[in-house]
RNA sequence: GGUCCCAUCGUCUAGAGGCCCAGGACAUAGCCCUCUCAAGGCUAAGACACGGGUUCGAAUCCCGUUGGGACUACCA
């Protein structure tokens, strides 16, 4: 019987949850529930200049938004000072850990002359063994990091790295103002919290042997490893606010499906044979680190854009009909507390979710379906609403008067026979319809936007077409 | 600068020595379908960064070069 999986999310709140953020979030919670093991939400908020409660409300909406949901947390590391400075205490006890009386500025002046000679901007060790305290100076508190041989890091994905032991500084555990630091806390709560494997973002790699010398130096079993590639722009470098919305949240706005975002995101960096959409449960089940690759990956917005439309598409009208709902209101295409027949509603999307690729988009064709009132796009206006498709219209509205029921069948039968009659194409009738009708020159079926739109407000429209004809 | 990581179409990727003169997806172009726009179908163009090895045989293994990225804080 091996020990049960566990993983964790470990953001700092010092901004919202973003793309590259999401997607670590959703390699833990992926190998979490592929393993049956568990998920573990912990804020990792030591800096607390920079971080706010804000920010972590808006990180845990977004996992909730995505539907990454985790077993336990969110643990916050501002509530566990005391238990880092039990272990702090310890290591100093036992000689693996020392005051540093250096202030900040004399170790700053000391980095940017070893720079600007050179040299290793490395802790030169100087009150490693100071024997008695500095009067005058609060100290930090360092780590006494082993200066020979080699660690080894052996990663799920990246294989075995090796790192120089020379190459590493004793780093600052604990900084004079008593608050812990990052490679030290982080180390803390894995062993805390029993975290068997860390899944985190590439850029932690080279922290790595930091913190496996802080496993060793306090006792305990080194977990696995897995450090995920880069999110970058479409120029290459880091994915930042330049290339676009990167807060999860933005997406919602946008009109995205959650769960499209999860698959685009697992798509960058994992595959699965040729296979593009996946349902959560393939995630769950073929979810591995094998497949993860090691290179950086281009966010390319087209492709989540074509993946969101293909959500929509396969969504239920009836699922769609509810969530569009917010949309419509901020649209004002709705009031907010105004009815809606949901059933029609419903139908009413049947003929749009094809052509939308967006919430957004869905809500806004949805305008002409809904509104009392439409108005002419001026190019479409001018194209089919003159003097050529005035008796067309004409003919029509005096056809559909007597019809009581506009279904798709009548419809056609009576737009064939004014067509036969006027010897003209189906099209020339229909898109001056069609504007008519929408104000614009793209719409499902023109049979189908007439039976929707009903026989009340369509011979509402005729009559102003015709009369805007003059 | 030092250390570490990475390298297949514009982009995401398949590929674990012969199945690959490299497959799929997005985007692009053309055609089909058609009342418009989509959706869908078909087709086209498009890549193994470079140079050395190893091997009967390399996109796949090794070395180097180049190019990108990360880290190098009393940030996380």
């Amino acid at each position: 019987m091996t020990e049960k999986i566990r993983v964790r999310f470990a953001p700092s709140p010092t901004g919202f949850l973003h793309i590259g953020g999401a997607r670590t979030a959703l390699f833990n919670y992926l190998y979490a529930r592929h393993n049956s093991g568990s998920f573990v939400l912990r804020i990792e908020d030591t800096d607390r200049s920079r971080s706010t409660d804000e920010y972590i409300e808006a990180i845990i909406e977004g996992m909730k938004w995505l539907g990454l949901d985790w077993d336990a947390g969110p643990f916050r590391q501002t509530d566990r000072f005391d238990i880092y400075r039990k272990y702090v205490d310890r290591l100093i006890q036992e000689g693996r850990a020392y005051y540093c009386y250096c202030s900040a500025e004399e170790l700053e002046e000391r980095r940017r002359l070893a720079l600007a000679t050179g040299k290793m901007p490395k802790y030169d060790g100087r009150c490693r063994n100071l024997k008695a305290p500095v009067p005058g100076e609060i100290p930090a508190v360092r780590f006494k990091m082993p200066q020979e041989g080699q660690t080894i890091v052996d990663d799920l994905i990246r294989g075995m790295v090796v790192f120089d032991n020379s190459q590493l500084d004793d780093f600052i555990i604990m900084r004079s103002d008593g608050t812990p630091t990052y490679n030290f806390t982080v180390v803390v709560d894995d062993v805390d919290m029993r975290i068997t494997h860390i899944v985190r973002g590439d850029d932690h790699l080279n922290n790595t042997p930091k913190q496996i010398h802080i496993y060793k130096a306090l006792g305990y079993e080194i977990p696995k490893f897995a450090h995920l590639p880069m999110i970058l722009g479409s120029d290459k470098t880091r994915l930042s606010k330049r290339h676009g919305a990167t807060s999860v949240m933005a997406y919602y706005e946008m009109g995205y499906l959650p769960d499209a975002l999860v698959n685009y995101l697992v798509r960058l960096g994992w595959s699965y044979g040729d296979q593009e959409v996946f349902s959560r449960e393939e995630l769950i089940k073929h979810f591995s680190f094998e497949h993860v690759g090691k290179a950086a990956a281009v966010f390319n917005p087209e492709k989540l854009l074509w993946l969101n439309g293909q959500y929509i598409i396969h969504s239920s009208s009836e699922k769609l009909t509810e969530l569009v709902m917010p949309f419509l209101v901020k649209e004002e295409i709705i009031k907010e507390d105004q009815f809606l027949d949901k059933a029609w509603l419903c139908k009413a999307i049947d003929t749009l979710k094809e052509r939308s690729k967006t919430l957004v988009e869905l809500a806004k064709s949805l305008r002409y379906y809904i509104a009392e009132e439409i108005e002419y796009n001026e190019k479409a206006k001018e194209k089919f609403l003159n003097a050529k498709s005035r008796d067309l219209l004409i003919e029509l509205k005096d056809s559909l008067f007597s019809i009581s029921d506009l279904s798709h069948q009548e419809l056609e039968k009576v737009f064939k026979m004014i067509v036969e009659k006027h010897n003209v194409k189906l099209k020339d009738l229909a898109q001056p319809v069609r504007v008519a009708i929408t104000g614009v020159t793209e719409s499902p079926g023109i049979f189908e936007v007439l039976e929707i739109v009903g026989k009340e407000k369509t011979m509402r429209r005729l009559e102003k077409a015709i009369k805007v004809i003059g």
